[in-house]
DNA sequence: GCGACAG
DNA sequence: ATCTTGTCGC
């Protein structure tokens, strides 16, 4: 095999050795079907109060953390807080406390392209799910935070997306980092940020030059400028989203992500220290 | 052609 | 994502 290699441009050349993106975008677009914006979760039904605080209990959150000797090694942490069960965490400072916690270390063969995340994570994350699901049932989360983000994604279909269709689970997107979708840049939201207008608020709404919302970006933490960018999922609303991420926010990262990076990475840690294989 | 690009 | 020490601040 010589000259032969296509050679292409953009995303095609980080994805050199797969030419699936065309089958991946393809499965978004299919998948972005069954999406739902909007409230539509079976656990507040039957309450008077409204609302999202009322009957949400169990809030999971997922991460996946590399190696780094080897990257392709990975491990995922699904971690489970209970709203109702706070854990010291300063002065006066309290935390929703972890109440379960699943691992899977793996080695993942598909890379990191913009734009297909759930295409390297979403496996180990599903199992994670499936494993939690026969283990731990009745601790089985309501609504699932992922590191990544939902609809704000630029097919309108991220990684909280597709795990919660996948996952049939209320999803919520968090974005650590903006992904520049439909004019929106990092500049234009720190001008969001500082305008008159919103100086007072903790959070601003993302709409694209094509009027389209995206999420919020929220500065979680008091004193940090830096916000993290929250988005729908999946069976949602944004406000409901807006409402169950300020119930976790102790830290500028919510408590149930915060708790999967932490733990996963120690866990990975652990388990290649101790088993080299 | 150039820049941008979640984790 | 990961490589990385100290350091400024509450």
């Amino acid at each position: 095999m010589d000259a032969l290699t296509p050679t292409s441009s953009g995303e095609r050349d980080r994805a050199a050795p797969l030419s699936y993106q065309h089958t991946w975008i393809k499965q978004q677009d299919l998948l972005r079907e069954r999406v739902i914006v909007g409230d539509d979760f079976c656990w507040a039904s039957g309450d008077g109060e409204g609302g999202v605080g009322s009957s949400l209990r169990y809030v999971g959150g997922v991460d996946v953390s590399f190696a780094k000797d080897d990257p392709s090694i990975a491990c995922g942490a699904l971690v489970v807080v209970d709203l109702q069960q706070r854990t010291q965490c300063g002065e006066s400072e309290s935390a929703p406390g972890v109440i379960h916690e699943v691992y899977d270390v793996a080695r993942l063969t598909v890379p990191y392209v913009p734009g297909f995340l759930a295409f390297r994570e979403a496996p180990i994350l599903l199992r994670l799910l499936e494993k939690m699901k026969h283990d731990a049932p009745s601790l089985y989360p309501q609504v699932l935070m992922v590191d990544g983000n939902g609809v704000l994604h630029p097919r309108g279909f991220g990684l909280a997306c597709h795990l919660g269709v996948l996952a049939n689970l209320p999803t919520i997107g968090i974005g650590k980092n903006l992904h520049h979708v439909d004019g929106l840049t990092l500049s234009r939201v720190r001008k969001l940020l500082q305008d008159p207008a919103n100086i007072s608020k903790d959070l601003v709404t993302l709409m694209g030059d094509s009027g389209r919302i995206w999420g919020a970006a929220m500065r979680s933490s008091s004193g940090s400028s830096k916000p993290i960018f929250v988005s729908v999922g999946h069976r949602l609303s944004l406000e409901s989203c807006i409402s169950i991420v300020r119930m976790c926010c102790k830290h500028r990262v919510p408590e149930p992500i915060r708790q999967a990076d932490i733990r996963s990475r120690r866990h990975l840690l652990n388990t290649q220290g101790t088993t080299p294989e």
